[in-house]
This record gives C-alpha cells, sequence and structure tokens, in this order.
DNA sequence: GGCATCAGCCGAATCGATTCGACTGCGCTC
DNA sequence: GAGCGCAGTCGAATCGATTCGGCTGATGCC
C-alpha cells in the first residue's frame, strides 16, 4: 500500500494525494474527504524511508548509551525514559545505540548513515570521541555531562562540584569532622568520567575550605564493592563518621556493610550524597541527598536537540544544574563511635 | 557525500561504486582500491534511508516495551540489554518504542511506516491488541512472553506455573505448611499480565498437589507495597513461614519488612521465587530463586525474529524456558514462629 | 466580451541508493 | 580469423514519497 495506490482509488494524482495529507496546497473539500476515506480503509501510512529519503530528515534521534547496558544505574535509566517520553511528545522515534568505545559500528552507522536528525550522547568523557565524531559528520548533537571543553556546543549536566561540596557543609555543619567520599570506580574516573572528577574537585574543595578532613574512595559500580568500601572504612578509618557519594549502584552494598557493622544510621553514621531519587528513597533510613532530576534532564536534552536541528547556528543552549539536597534521614549530628 | 560524488571523484559510475562496496559483481582489483580510497578519505556512508528505500528493508528492529520505562524492572533491563547486543552483533539498529495503550502513535509510525523490519514485544498480554496489530500489518514479531492463544507465532517465554510449582515444591520438601505467593500488582494480574496468571496457577495446582496451605497476595512492583506485603503478612498470618515470588520490584521492601519483623533468613521465614540473578544476587542472604535467564531471552528472541525475517513462511520457533532454582541461602528448614 | 486571477489538480523531477540489461574489449577456441 | 564467453563497466529504471511549475476552468472586473 502506497501513495500511488491510494491515488488510484481515489482518482486523483499522487501528488494531490501529498497535498491532502500535509495541507501544503489548497485541496478541495471534497476530494480531500475521498482521500481520507480509502486511506482509512485501506490503512495507509506514508513509508518512513521514501520520507526521510524526500525530506533529508528521519524524524528520529539516536540515543547513545554506555555499551554495558545491563548495568544501567537507575538514574540512567530514568534518563533513557525521559528521552523516550520526550521523543514520543515530539512524534519523534528513538534510535538506542549501545556505544562507548572509540570504533563503534552502531554509532558510526546511526550519525554517518543520517539514520537520525540529532544524538544524544550519555556518560560522557572530559575528552570524548563521539564528541568529536558527532562534529565531524555534522551530526547535531547534545551531551548529558560535559566534555573538558564544553564551550560552543550544547549540554544538560549535573554540577556535581557544588552539590558534593555542599553535601561536605551540611555534613561539617552537623560536626563531622572526618568525611570520605566514595566515588565511582577508578577506571571510570581515570578514563575522564566528569562527575567523577568534579565530585573529587568539589569534595576537596569543601574539605580545605572547612577545614575537615577528607578521604577519597573509589569504588566499582556494584552492591559487592559498596560494601567492601565500607568495610574498609569502617577497618581502617575509624574516626570517619559521614560519607558523601555520588556512585547509587554500590550503595546496597553501602547499607548491608554499614547494617553490619553494628552502626546506626544517622545517630552513629551519616551518609549523604548525590543520586536518583528512587534510590535515596530505596534507602533505609531514607537518604538526605540532592536528588539528580533525571527525568527534567531528558526532557531538557531533547528540546535542546530539537531547537538545534532546527537552528543550527542559533548559539548552543546549555543547563547546568543544582538540585537543593533534599533532607531525609540519613544525615544527623556526629556521635562518638 | 553521496554515491554520486564519490563515482565522480573516482571517475567511474554509481553502479560501479555500489558493485565494489557490496561485491555483488565483480570489479576490477584496481577500480575497487582507487574507490576504496575516496571512500576512505571522504568517510562517506551509504544514506540508511536510501538503502531502506531502495531494499524494502531498514536493518533495524522494533523493541517495544512498557510506556512508564521509569519503573523497568531489572528483568526487564537487562532484556532490553540483551536485545541491543545481539541486534548489534547482527548490524541491526534497534528503534524503542514505549507502548502498551491500544492506540499508539509511536507503535503505529513504527510498525505501519515500515520504519523497521520486525518487532520484539515486551510485556504481553493474553489477550493483546499490539500482536493483533502487527499481524494485521503483516509485519514480523516476537513477543516475550505468551497470549492466550499463541499458536503460530513466534515466541520466548519462561514457564512461571512449573517454576512456581516447584519453588512450592521445594518448600514442602523443607516442611513449610503455609506458604504465600506475592504475585504482581493486582490491576496488571487483572489486565490478563500472562506471568501472573501463570504464577497464580502454577501455585494452586502445586498447593494442591502437596497438600499445604497456600495464600497469594497481590503487591504492587515497588519497595513500599512490598514491605506492606509483608507486614500483613506476618501481622495476619502467622502461620505462613514461607513466600514463593515473582516481584522482582518489591524485594527491597519485602526484606526490610521480614527484617524489621525480626524474622531471620532463612532459620525462621524462607524465601525463594522467580527473579533476575542480579536481584537474587543483591538480596540479603541470597535468594534461593530460579534465575530468570533474561540474557538468553533477549538473544533468542532476536534470533528468532531474524529467521522469521528472513522466511516467514516457516514454521513459527517458539521456546518455553525452565530455568533451574538456583540454590542459595534463603530457604531452610521450617521452624516455629 | 476580453482578460487577469486563482483555486484545484496534474506531471515530472528529485532525494540516494540498488540492480538489471546491455555494451565493450580481451582472450580463447576450433 | 570468426565466433564465443566473460570480466568489467555503464546507463537507466526503480523504490515511495515531496514539491515545483504548469495547466484548466470558473470567477470577477472593467
Amino acid at each position: 500500500m502506497n501513495i500511488g495506490e491510494i491515488a488510484r482509488r481515489s482518482g486523483v494524482s499522487r501528488s494531490t494525494v501529498s497535498y491532502a495529507l500535509s495541507g501544503k496546497r489548497a485541496v478541495s473539500e471534497s476530494t480531500r474527504r475521498r482521500i481520507q476515506d480509502v486511506i482509512d480503509e485501506s490503512g495507509y501510512r506514508p513509508n518512513a524511508a521514501a520520507r526521510a529519503l524526500k525530506e533529508g530528515r528521519t524524524r528520529a534521534l539516536g540515543l547513545v548509551i554506555p555499551p554495558a547496558a545491563g548495568r544501567l544505574t537507575f538514574m540512567q535509566l530514568e534518563f533513557v525514559a525521559s528521552v523516550m517520553d520526550a521523543a514520543a511528545r515530539a512524534d519523534l522515534d528513538v534510535l538506542l545505540s549501545p556505544s562507548g568505545g572509540d570504533h563503534d559500528r552502531s554509532f558510526e552507522r546511526i550519525v554517518v548513515g543520517r539514520r537520525v536528525d540529532g544524538v544524544i550522547l550519555m556518560e560522557i568523557r572530559l575528552d570524548d570521541p563521539r564528541v568529536t565524531r558527532a562534529q565531524s559528520a555534522g551530526m547535531p548533537f547534545v551531551t548529558i555531562g560535559r566534555t573538558g571543553r564544553p564551550y560552543g556546543m550544547c549540554w544538560v549536566d549535573v554540577d556535581y562540584a557544588t552539590l558534593i561540596g555542599r553535601c561536605v557543609d551540611h555534613l561539617a555543619d552537623l560536626g563531622h569532622r572526618h568525611i570520605a567520599l566514595i566515588n565511582r570506580a577508578t577506571e571510570l574516573v581515570a578514563a575522564g568520567y566528569g562527575p567523577g572528577h568534579r565530585a573529587r574537585e568539589g569534595f576537596a574543595e569543601a574539605v580545605g575550605r572547612r577545614g575537615v578532613v577528607g578521604a577519597e574512595f573509589c569504588c566499582a559500580d556494584d552492591a559487592k564493592a559498596g560494601e567492601a568500601c565500607v568495610e574498609e572504612i569502617v577497618r581502617a578509618h575509624p574516626d570517619i563518621t559521614a560519607v558523601a557519594t555520588i556512585n547509587e549502584a554500590a550503595l546496597p552494598g553501602v547499607q548491608r556493610a554499614i547494617e553490619r557493622a553494628g552502626l546506626a544510621i544517622p545517630s552513629q553514621f551519616s551518609i549523604t550524597g548525590v543520586v536518583a531519587r528512587h534510590w535515596a528513597e530505596q534507602f533505609h533510613p531514607q537518604l538526605t541527598a540532592a536528588d539528580v532530576p533525571a527525568m527534567d534532564m531528558g526532557a531538557t536534552a531533547v528540546e535542546f536537540l530539537i531547537e538545534h536541528i532546527a537552528e543550527p547556528d542559533a548559539p548552543p543552549k546549555q543547563k547546568l544544574l543544582v538540585p537543593p539536597i533534599s533532607l531525609r534521614s540519613s544525615t544527623g549530628p556526629v556521635a562518638v563511635r
């Protein structure tokens, strides 16, 4: 079933069918209705490929996610969901591309093969080859997170440095003098993962400013590592009475280890950080934390991308989010251990 | 940059470039290399839309996921990841469509607009309009889960009835006489959600066969509901000493409520069920459970779909998985409460 | 009544690839 | 040396849509 068949059955030319559908030229009411009837009963829909070829746009967005999708954090998952929602609202389809490495077939196909009108890049590194690739291919893009030199491009990011600083402030206000930062995996930070770096910087700055003692721990992104990390803290650093973290995936293990050490939250041990609300509320007791507004970020990223596609020469938009710390029940005044 | 430009720069016709790339006709080594050089330095890739139009296939698969993607369970997430992996291995792109309701724009666009060569449908209901729609549109599809009349179509499913039966057997063998089934949300089961129905049937059958007392509880898909559900069990059904569940998302709450009730696992309370391995291992102590092999399922679904696209008239393939129960540490002999 | 205007429709070109038939040399055979 | 086969190449048709220019007939105006 194609436009020619519709034209034949309605006794008009193909161009008339096209104009009746798009409304870009006048079509008499009677023929318009006749065409519509034929379409309704045949269930016709314009072929996406043909339309994309002629129009030069695909009405689809690419979403480039980390390759190990099985280990997506809730934050990332929420983000993916919000991108899909926003795209669906704009009548755009979403093509998923699991890419992270340098030479990636899926990414190349989508970007260079013009399968999409623009891409959203997740899990951006400070120096990210995908950004370079999208630029050189002339493919509009928005990054979630910033590269080291984020000028002249669209992005949406969370201000991890400021937020971790505020966490330290909050803990210091409560009297904590020895504070740990549980960062993301060593390899990730070493590979130039922005949030890891910026959390580290914000932590160092705030610790210095408040005159407290800070210790940073890199921790792989899973429960087991979180458990080991807290065990290490409890064993080797008995002075530490509070942690701030940006490592969501480690939280269940962190929880278990704290419980197993017999430390009550928050009377004996405080914990806070920057995590998706879902996990802040999953924690027990609920986590005082800066809730990453992943839903907003996804919607904003799609919005920026659509605007950027429509007006490639407009100044690129950027948004740095600094969500407030939601006071829940996981932080309290320092107590002697 | 298109094939014509490549042809011009290499001093050959467009068809020669095409044949050099596809290898479907002989091209002399010298011209082949000249063309390849031009392509390498220009970064050319065939336009996906043009190719799709001419070939009549898009080299993309659709993955239809539940609309509330923010609440995807780990099992579903793992499944999505494995589909993406398998598709990437076959050099296929994946289009995500958040669809669940009846009239859905995204689903219609993808299926009727021929944006993909085939679709994988997740979260199938016993009577599912999307199946009907895909059939009437002549779009190849594979379902994850079965409809009520799953004959003559491709699907991959987990045998929840048998597995929950085995869970009951396992618990009965350990001496438990009062066993609860924590099912998925009431609305979901009411809406004809297959696993919910089949778990219910398998539970009833096994309970009758073993002569034990069974009680079923429907529980919304989140930690809070799981907590409430176990509280209810502990309070109103003190005889119950073990539960079997298919509700992953409720597990963290289930865990909390059991702990809060002061019941030790497994010496005072046993728990088992059918869940993704990720969460079985996340549980504390690790959960004795039938691990849903979501990774296999995704790969199998893609494989079935590819075969079905290639040979639409071949008999449809089906696979009913009955993974073994992995003995971990959450079940034990019954004890007096 | 002649002419301009315009609504409404059609035909043909176009997007960028694939593919089929046809053409051209070249080497081989009898 | 005429004829055949084949490797290598080209031109043109094709996929299904959009869109531009042009045609036609009805209407309005002077």
